[in-house]
DNA sequence: GAGCAAATTTTCAGTAATCGAAACACCTAC
DNA sequence: GTAGGTGTTTCGATTACTGAAAATTTGCTC
């Protein structure tokens, strides 16, 4: 079975995989993203490579293979699942889950993890809106508009926040704008770098376009 | 923070402390313990020794210094915590938990902890019946007659099951002889090396001596 | 197309945990 | 008081992970 480092770098190429479009993730990418020196990010992909995990062309990047994709989600299933047990299940703030499940997800078996599924009525999303891999390793990828671009004066729903930071989940949390709240956008002003929001119907927000960036909505069916 | 190794090593020599009387805990039993080579032994007690937390006497052997023990017993509690919520929560069985636990308490952070404590309502034995530490160190021993020298025919309950093993634990459960069952000795033979037993006010089980020591009783209050 | 800057890879070194085998210390028996 | 035998320690190697710094490749600029 693999290591817990091994598991990380797959979760970690998996996740840049999708947000670059471009497959091929540099080994500096990933090694900034992993918090170690460059060098160790390459004597890991080659490791990895050598399992057949990834497919590496030196000096050009890496890319998971099918087995290593399948691990990948695998990890990316256990993370997710962990973080919404311990908000549903033992009411951790959103915002400190991320950090715990980090460490969780390596010590989880298939049966805990099975059994957390059943508890939490086999979800889709975790507190953050981020999708659940299937059991069988399948990912639902919701196509989806933030802040700042979704249609103007047109009632959505939070949908998912796209960053780990605490700090930044404590304020999406102050404001109001946790995954299922209702939201419309009032105006943008590029200018000003800022987009105005109504929250549930009632309070009226200010927020920087990057922050909006990262608040991902959907249509209120 | 100490590795999970060391937390290992230092949870089997606080347990190996309490069942040999003799303080001294030899290399020896420590690698059979954790199935490792002698020198591996060696050479764990040493660092320990260095970082302060066990005594060290070559050839001789080791003990714990009052901050191993006082970290030998958190990851005791950890350990224990863990088994209990898997069980209550999650529904495992108790044959199982030991093992799941093992992986468990090395990633399970304080903040968790607490939050399982709470949910299970500050329980003071896990699903076997082994005192949980509480969360400042303390660990309550209490003083039990097995069903090897309980007194005959006086009414019992099963308090604690001393052996961690699959097999054995669902031997028991399936005997019914689960912590908290009602059970009294109708008679011993030593020759034959056997007790029998009546279960529940009912059934009568016959089991052999090195299984009756293994199972701990307190009088029915 | 030569040179340079940026990124990548290589090399070297260090920590942690482990094993197997050889060397060693300590009792006990004679 | 010496010879075993038992158990312990030491030694050399290995695997996994990591960082720092040197060397190399790439690609861009003029």
């Amino acid at each position: 079975m693999p290591t817990s480092t091994v598991e990380d770098y797959l979760k970690q190429l998996y996740m840049q995989q999708q947000s670059a479009v471009d497959a091929l993730v540099t080994t500096g990418t990933l090694a900034e993203a992993m918090g170690v020196a460059p060098g160790t990010a390459t004597a890991m992909i080659k490791t990895l490579a050598e399992s057949g995990l990834v497919e590496y062309e030196p000096r050009g990047g890496a890319r998971l293979s099918a087995a290593g994709e399948k691990l990948a989600l695998h990890v990316l299933r256990r993370h997710r699942l962990v973080e919404l047990f311990l908000v549903n299940v033992l009411g951790l703030d959103w915002s400190e889950v991320h950090a715990e499940a980090e460490q969780l997800e390596h010590a989880t078996s298939e049966k805990v993890l099975d059994r957390m599924d059943q508890l939490l009525g086999q979800p889709s999303v975790d507190p953050h809106g981020d999708p659940i891999p299937t059991s069988k390793g399948k990912l639902a990828r919701p196509v989806l508009h933030s802040l700042a671009d979704c249609p103007l004066e047109v009632a959505q729903l939070v949908a998912r926040v796209m960053d780990q930071n605490a700090g930044f989940l404590q304020f999406v949390d102050r404001q109001g704008l946790t995954p299922g709240t209702a939201v419309f956008v009032e105006s943008r002003n590029p200018q000003a770098d800022v987009v105005k929001l109504r929250v549930r119907e009632r309070s009226s927000v200010i927020v920087g376009m990057s922050a909006a960036c990262k608040i991902q909505v959907e249509p209120e069916s």
